[in-house]
Formats: structure tokens, C-alpha cells, sequence
DNA sequence: TACATATAGTGATATATTTCACCGTCTAAG
DNA sequence: CTTAGACGGTGAAATATATCACTATATGTA
């Protein structure tokens, strides 16, 4: 790796940083060689600044004429943010987000390998059909620390989460991504992250709520 | 609505103030009256000061002595975030994702009817079972604007997201939340919120990389 | 009653993030 | 070669958000 990271990066820059890196696979596949921070902002809709701010935090990587090389510039954030790195990654709740989550190939196709599926139906676990390795969810804690599995997705439904993580947590996992729409208490530095439909939903609507009743905002 | 709501509410307030809202609703099944700040804090992981703040940006409404009434609090950001309207929505593609979404019945339980699923390939119409009308992706824009459509869930290939919003757009809709990991450029002031499986497990990756201490649940 | 304690609300302060302004460099055109 | 324009990098300023410190109020207890 060429460049130390020297500070900490915000976390709004590193969200930027994945989307610009998606956008670079894409140029990528459609040759382009180069692109300017201004030309990345107008199609993710960010300012140039922020791109070149955030971008800089990885060292200095563009040409001061003429903007980026998509190639140099990918393997640029993918080294500095760690993206090479393979991940062992599981699913726990197998209804049908759960089994979406198990067949989304995007996943496996960037390095998260899921490994191992999990439902407290036993039944259910001989009705899917699927290439990854089923569990009873009791058996949870021994397989995740048995295959060192780093990574947890709970699919599960919202009164089952908290003891899910709790499991998984036990197992030794280090990140949880968490699709119910209630938080979860972490333990151990594990890391959480929510993906809540729900919640996008009403923030969504509160967004909209706040929109048609201008008249509130008088001071 | 006794008070007016003076200040523009910061983002990420709104996001406590929803998870809050779930919790009450929590409290409240379980028959609990009254609940603090810190109470709420510690189960959500977020500090009670920002609890605070977060509230009374929607006005006076706790008990200074004893903390809030659950069932007053949980109305009183009912009301002010809008959240007691109905909302008409839609899902645009219906492979295991987007029947995922069909099916999620805490969207309908929420005031979220999901009143209409669209897909591109005909043959998949048939064959898919759902109490909800299923219509071909061409028809998206007249759809969505006879039936006043406002939320568009996309659950398509990366590929087809940007077609997709566009349709959606064209038809009047006010809202979208994109299931694929390809940034969508909104028009017509038309509000955007990504839910990124594969961002999120790449941010994951990133923080792990990193051995950086979390704690933090960031939404 | 008097007092200690727990609490909500809030202005002030600190921190985090974004935006701005400017500099030096490269490229391309003439 | 010279020059004009576009670009990345970066410190400084502005804005947004989080945290702190304090006040006033209610509750419980001796």
C-alpha cells in the first residue's frame, strides 16, 4: 500500500468512497480511462470538493491536469479501505429475505462469502435449496466460531433479533448487519449496522410530511 | 398539534426520533407507562442528551420530575413526523428481493400499502401469487400516476435502477428507496434514500480493516 | 415541611463535516 | 515555446451536529 492513512476518516466520506468505487468497477467494464472529480460528482450527485477531499484522504493519487485513472484510482480505494480482503459471512432467518440475502450473488462476487445459513425451523432448513450449508439456529455460536465467521445478517423477525446477535456475538463475530427494524445492543466492540425498510419508509415519509405543510416552518 | 415545529430537524435526530417511535410502540405493548431519557438511551445506545434534544425539537412534551409517558411521547412524534398517514407504494422488481418486499407485512402495518409490483419479464406475472396487482415495467409511469403512487421500492438489477427511477419519476412519484448498489440521479425534487446490502458489508469490511472501536450505530 | 434526588428543557460549547478559496501542475492549442 | 484553461490538493472558513452545563420542576422520604 502506497499511502498511510493519517487521519481518520469521517464516515460520510467513506459511504462516498464505496460509491465512487462502484462507479469505478462500472467505468471500468465500459474502458473508460480516465475521469475528473467533477464528472464522479455530477453522476453521484456529490460536490467535486467533497470527492477530492475524500479521495485525499488516501493520499495524493490524480493528476494535477487531468483527473483520475479509473484503474489506478480503484486500486487505490480498494487497497487503502481493505476491500481485497475476503470476508466469511453468514444468514441467519431464511424466510424470503433471508433466502434473498443467500442468493445474492453481488455478495460473493466482492469477497463476502456466505458460508453458512441458519433458521430455527428445522423443517425449513431441508426445504431450501441452496449450494451454502444450513444450521439449526441453536447451533449458531459453535459453527460462527468453528468457521470463523466475521460477518452476521439477521433476517430474522424483530422479537428473535436481540438473542440473534447475542449468538453470534458469543460466536465471536466481529460486524452485524441487521434488517429488523428494531437496534440492537452490541457487545464486545461488534460492530452494527441497520438496514431498515421500514425505517427508510418513514423517514421517507416524514421528508414528505415536512414538504407539504410548509406553512410550519414560520418563525 | 399544540406546537409548531420552529427549527429544521437535523437528520440524524430524525433517525433517533424514528427508532424511538419503535421502541415506545415496544414499551407500550409491554404496558409500560413512563419512560426516561436515560432509559431510552441506554436501550438504544444513544446518550441522553441527544435524546433530549432530538425531542424537544418536536416541543414540551415529557414530565420534568419523571420522564415521558410512553403513549403521549409516541403521539406526539406520531404526529409531528407524520407518520399516522398513508402512503401508497410500489415494488419494481419482483425476483426474491422484491417478493421479499410483497410480502413484508410491517409496511401495510405501518400505513405503507404496497398497491402495486411491477417486472419486466411477463412470464414472471403469472407465476407469482400476492394479494397485490401485478403489472409489466412498461406500464410503471401510467400506473403509478392513475393510482397515486408517492413511494417506488426498486429491487432491480444495477443495470436497469436509473430506467426504472426514471419511470417512476416521470409517473409524479415522490419518493424512492433503492435496493440496488448504483447511485440513482433524482429530478423533479423527487427524494432518494439507498438501502445497500453490499454497501453496508463493504463500510463493514472498511471499519474492520481499520480495528476502529464502534459503538456507534450508524443508520 | 424540608431536603435530596431524578428529570426535562435549553443555551453554550465542542466536535465533525462540508464548503470555499486558492495554489501549483498538467494538457492542449496556437 | 507560450499561454489559457482545467484539474487535484489543501488549509481556512462555514455549517451541522453532538456534548456539556445549568436551571427549574416534580417526586419521594425523613
Amino acid at each position: 500500500m502506497a499511502h498511510q492513512i493519517k487521519t481518520k476518516i469521517p464516515n460520510p466520506s467513506l459511504t462516498r468512497l464505496l460509491a465512487i468505487y462502484h462507479l469505478l468497477e462500472q467505468l471500468e467494464r465500459e474502458n473508460v480511462k480516465s475521469v475528473s472529480s467533477s464528472e464522479l460528482g455530477k453522476i453521484l450527485g456529490f460536490k467535486p470538493d467533497s470527492i477530492r477531499k475524500d479521495v485525499s484522504y488516501l493520499g495524493e493519487v490524480g493528476n494535477f491536469g487531468g483527473g483520475y485513472e479509473v484503474l489506478k484510482l480503484k486500486d487505490h480505494i480498494c487497497g487503502n479501505l481493505g476491500l481485497d480482503r475476503k470476508r466469511r459471512t453468514c444468514v441467519v432467518g431464511l424466510g424470503r429475505l433471508g433466502t434473498a440475502i443467500l442468493n445474492y450473488d453481488d455478495l460473493n462476487e466482492n469477497g463476502f462469502s456466505v458460508i453458512a445459513g441458519f433458521d430455527s425451523n428445522i423443517n425449513k432448513l431441508e426445504t431450501i435449496t441452496t449450494p451454502v450449508e444450513l444450521f439449526p439456529a441453536h447451533e449458531i455460536t459453535e459453527v460462527v466460531k468453528k468457521k470463523g465467521i466475521e460477518i452476521g445478517l439477521i433476517a430474522v423477525p424483530a422479537r428473535a433479533a436481540q438473542e440473534t446477535a447475542d449468538r453470534l456475538i458469543d460466536g465471536g463475530i466481529r460486524g452485524i448487519i441487521n434488517f429488523s427494524p428494531v437496534a440492537i445492543k452490541a457487545k464486545n466492540n461488534v460492530m452494527i449496522r441497520n438496514l431498515d425498510l421500514l425505517g427508510e419508509c418513514m423517514i421517507l415519509s416524514t421528508l414528505l410530511a415536512f414538504r407539504e405543510k410548509p406553512a410550519d416552518q414560520v418563525v
